[in-house]
DNA sequence: CTGTTAGCGCTTTCAG
DNA sequence: CTGAAAGCGCTAACAG
């Protein structure tokens, strides 16, 4: 029924092939012919059909996004910034939410095997090594955002300076007791790569240190995942010991969020009572007024999606992996959100 | 290179139509015969190419999400739930972000065409008549989300009742001043269908008339986005008038935000002050104490989803369109989170 | 420059 | 039940 490329080219009374070069541009057709091409197509409102295309070529124009969950700030902002240059590439984006890590397994199965997507970012984690020969086989690139492998394209950031700038103005606050609170230490599927959570804690080791005061395990508290609630839960263990921190350091603003939250359970006010840095600079962080380490999320994305599409197209890259850089955004660290007794 | 179907074939000494039918559970093969294929499959690793699968059945296996701003916590909520079905049921989904009106324009143009997706839902607004046709005409299904529209299934909830609910917790609290602050009253590009700020209007002015207290036109401010900062500007047009209102309808909770760093700015109190309710119930209402107006936004992405899914397949769907049902959630009106003077 | 022809790998009649 | 063969609509050699 609809109209194919045989009907044009009847139409402008030339060969298939010919209509197939001036759709793809293709400059070895003469002007003249084109032009009669043009029409035809103009005038049947002809359009290529995309699944012959896809098999012919081999290829679907779109690039998959694997992230854990669509709930998570940082990722939907690295979202953000892969979207907008893809679209700007023409290509589409198809998105892998995770969910459970379960599921990561069995996606990455399928993904590797069928031509579902021209090439993958996955976000903030690294694939194993069987998926990633798998994706190599069918010359399909992986690049990977927040976080770092050395077997693959990685964008991602200093972690070790982050977590360091953070807890340097935590010291120069004056405070000596200082806790972290991170997702958590071990890979959930460990398949190497460098973990932003851990990474984050060396820089808060190194900063203590070179302040003369010793790491203390107690300090640092996980989550488990970086929600709100986890984040509440990993807080309240810290804030609970007669020793508690008068500071804390959470490896991501949501994290942070939890702390505030837990904080406010407590009865703490914030910053007198507690000082607190986050990670990420999530849109929010400025509402609250809470001091962060920012990391360029939209660049992220876009990076990785630039390098994934050049790959994909063949192209050399310059620098494959890429590191951006953390600035440390100080705030009225939630000062500005005092406390109020609840009901 | 890879393995085909002949391959298959040939290994398990069949014809490829035999194999095609036990990939395609087509029960007309003996139990011995789909055996044997599925033993030469297994050995040879044999996995079907999508692509030629998928032109062969002209679809994609894939939806669509056309949504405004990935920016909106609002629609990537929306989004979750429908991803969360979408995976589930084994498609996968492609999201198109608008950013600007304009690309709505060319967006449309192409998805109405090329055979990218095999159905689509469209979030927070409502195609063009000539959009719709093509669409039609390339039997790929069209379901809205968060907006109504007579002419397309549509998953929305009752914004003349939320607003309702929402202007009258507030006049039971007191105040017979209430602003309200909505987005935009026309719709972007005047496509008909029943525009949830307006909506949400109607229930304001009818509580207000039930309450006895004339509609003020004044007190009623665009913001033109579901943003933080035009919120705040909208906000403050209502809250520099002498006769400022008491209390303040956001048409959203983002927007709620950006009247609360008006009201910060201006030295007001939330809620002695400015009483104030929003509308969503994003993630972040909960945090930060807001009162709101909840809206299933999982839910209307799920719905949504099945919907789209079950025309795809050809399937009947006993309630084309849905209506959710929305709920006041009454919180300390951001009481939690008093004011602090600034540095 | 341009037309012919052979696939891409799978689904689907249509005969056996 | 099963195989042969004809497409699906387009791209890409390969001859002119």
């Amino acid at each position: 029924m609809p109209v194919t490329i045989y009907d044009v080219a009847k139409a402008a009374g030339v060969g298939i092939s010919t209509v197939s070069r001036v759709l793809n541009e293709n400059t070895n057709v003469r002007e003249e012919t084109r032009i009669r091409v043009l029409e035809a197509i103009e005038a049947l409102g002809y359009k290529p059909n995309i699944l012959a295309r896809n098999l012919s070529r081999s290829h679907v124009q779109t690039v998959g996004v694997v992230l854990s969950y669509l709930t998570s700030p940082f990722q939907v902002t690295v979202l953000q910034g892969i979207e907008r240059f893809l679209a700007q590439a023409g290509l589409d984006l198809t998105i892998f939410s995770l969910e459970s890590p379960k599921r990561r397994e069995t996606l990455l199965e399928n993904l590797s095997h069928g031509r579902r997507c021209d090439g993958l970012i996955v976000i903030s984690f690294t694939p194993q090594q069987r998926f990633l020969q798998r994706f190599q086989r069918y010359h399909t690139p992986v690049v990977i955002a927040d976080f770092r492998d050395e077997r693959i394209p990685s964008v991602y950031v200093d972690n070790v300076e982050g977590g360091y700038l953070a807890t340097k103005h935590l010291l120069g606050l004056g405070h000596t007791r200082i806790g972290y609170i991170l997702d958590h230490t071990e890979p959930p599927n460990g398949s190497g790569g460098n973990e932003p959570g851990a990474d984050r804690q060396r820089g808060y080791v190194r900063a203590l240190l070179e302040a003369g005061i010793p790491f203390d395990p107690m300090l640092v508290s996980e989550s488990g995942l970086h929600s709100r609630e986890r984040g509440a839960v990993a807080a309240e263990r810290l804030l609970n010991r007669a020793d508690r921190p008068t500071a804390i350091f959470a490896a991501s603003d949501v994290i942070a969020l939890g702390v505030m939250e837990c904080a406010r359970k407590a009865g703490l006010a914030l910053p007198d009572d507690l000082a607190l840095v986050g990670f990420d600079d999530i849109e929010l962080a400025s509402f609250i007024g809470l001091t962060t380490v920012r990391q360029p999320m939209q660049e992220m994305g876009r990076h990785a999606a630039e390098i994934v599409t050049r790959l994909m197209r063949g192209e050399k890259v310059e620098r494959m992996s890429r590191q951006l850089p953390v600035e440390l955004v100080v705030r009225e660290s939630c000062g500005a959100l005092a406390l109020a007794e609840r009901g």
